[in-house]
DNA sequence: AAGAGATCGAACCGCTCGGTTCGATCTGCG
DNA sequence: CGCAGATCGAACCGAGCGGTTCGATCTCTT
C-alpha cells in the first residue's frame, strides 16, 4: 500500500517533514547513532522517498545542518533585536537565550559543532566554520557598537564564551553555566570599553 | 604464525602498546570512524589479543579515555607548577600550554569531550564529567590563591574559557584562539581580585 | 477519464561491523 | 626440557549498515 490514505501528496511538505523529524532524531542519537532504516521508520516515510529528496544520508545531514545553523543564528539575532539598543543588554540577552536553551531537557550541545566532531569531513567542517562565522558577526556588531578598543578581539573572546558555555553545559552537571558566561561577557565588555590608559 | 618472531611476550607491555596506538587512531578517526579490524591491523596486533586485554571496543574506549584524561590533567598541572607562584602567571601558563596543543597539526579538540559528543552513554559521560572536574579543581585552586571574591564562580568562568577556546580552535580557522582566551582570563582574574566596591 | 508523479512496503544488494573460535607457534618460567 | 600461556592469522558468525529496485497504490493536474 502506497501513499498512506488521506495524506496529501506534496513533495515540498514531505521534504520539510523529513527534515524536521530527522533533525531531532539525528541530534538526540548522533549522526552514526541511528541508521537510515530506523530513521525512516520513526519519521513515517519510506526509504525511497527519503533518498529521492536528499540523495544520500550525508546529503540529508548537510541540508539539516545548514538549515539548523540558519535557524539558530536567526533566533539569536532576534533575541538581540528584542533587547533594545544597549550593547550590554544585547550581550546579556544572548546568554539568557543560551541559558534557556541549555535548560531544555533534550539539550545535547550545539548540533552543528557536534556534527563536526562526529564527521570531520570537508562538507560538515565548512558548514560549522560558517556557523561560527555567523556567531562572530553577531558579536562583532555588538562589540563595535559598544565602542570596544579592539572589537575583533573582543568578539572572538565572546565567541569563546558562547561555545565554552554550550560545551560545559552539555557535559558538566553544574547548572547556570550560561549565566556565569554572561557575567564574564559583561566584565570583558566593560574592560574593553573602559578608557584606555594609553601613554 | 603466532607471536611474531623476536617479539618479547609481555602482556603488560602489549596492553600499553595497544592503548597508546589505539588512542591516537580513535582520536584522529573518531570512535565510530574506525572498526576493530582496521584498528588491530594498524596497531599490529590480532583481534584476539585486543579482546583479551579490553573485553570489548567500549572497554578499550573507556580505558583509553580515563588514561588520557589523567595524562592531560597532569600535563596542565605541570605547566602550572612550572609557572612559579603568581596565580596570574599560572593562569597564563595554562592558556599558553593550550595554544601549543591547538597548534599541533593533529589537533582535533579534546578527545574526552569529543568522545562524550559521539557516544553519550553513561560510562563516557561520567568520565567526561570527571575530566571537567579535574580542570575545575586546577582553576579553583588558582582562583582561591589569587584571592578572588567568588573563587568558585571565577573558576567556572575560566573553565568555560578553556573549553570554549578548545572548541573554537578545533572548528574555526582563526589562529591564536587560546591567546585570546588567555587575555580574557587575565581580565576576569583582575576584575575578580580588584578591590570590591562595597558600600 | 487518463496520465504523470509521489509514495509505500518489502525485498534485495554488497559490505562492514563487533565479536568468537581455533589451530599453529612462539616466549618465558620452573 | 617441557609446560603454561601469550600471540597470531584467518575463518566464521549474525546483525546492521547505506543504498537500490519494483510493483502497487494513491493524488493531482489536465
Amino acid at each position: 500500500m502506497p501513499v498512506t490514505k488521506g495524506t496529501t501528496i506534496d513533495p515540498v511538505r514531505t521534504r520539510a517533514a523529513i527534515l524536521q523529524a530527522a533533525t531531532a532524531l539525528l541530534y538526540q542519537r548522533g549522526l552514526d547513532g541511528i541508521g537510515v532504516a530506523e530513521l525512516c521508520a520513526r519519521i513515517g516515510v519510506s526509504k525511497e522517498t527519503l533518498y529521492r529528496h536528499f540523495g544520500t544520508k550525508d546529503g540529508l545531514v548537510a541540508t539539516m545542518l545548514e538549515t539548523r545553523s540558519q535557524r539558530v543564528s536567526d533566533w539569536l539575532a532576534a533575541a538581540v533585536a528584542a533587547a533594545g539598543d544597549n550593547p550590554a543588554d544585547q550581550l546579556a540577552a544572548i546568554f539568557d537565550a543560551l541559558q534557556q536553551w541549555h535548560d531544555e531537557p533534550t539539550f545535547r550541545g550545539c548540533a552543528v559543532v557536534n556534527a563536526a566532531t562526529q564527521h570531520h569531513d570537508q562538507t560538515v567542517r565548512a558548514i560549522t566554520a560558517r556557523h561560527l562565522d555567523r556567531y562572530l558577526d553577531l558579536l562583532s556588531d555588538i562589540a563595535t557598537r559598544a565602542g570596544a578598543a579592539a572589537p575583533a578581539a573582543l568578539a572572538h573572546q565572546l565567541l569563546i564564551l558562547v561555545e565554552g558555555a554550550t560545551v560545559v553545559a552539555a557535559h558538566h552537571r553544574t547548572a547556570g553555566t550560561a549565566d556565569q558566561a554572561r557575567d564574564a561577557a559583561l566584565t570583558l565588555l566593560a574592560a574593553a570599553t573602559a578608557a584606555p590608559h594609553d601613554s
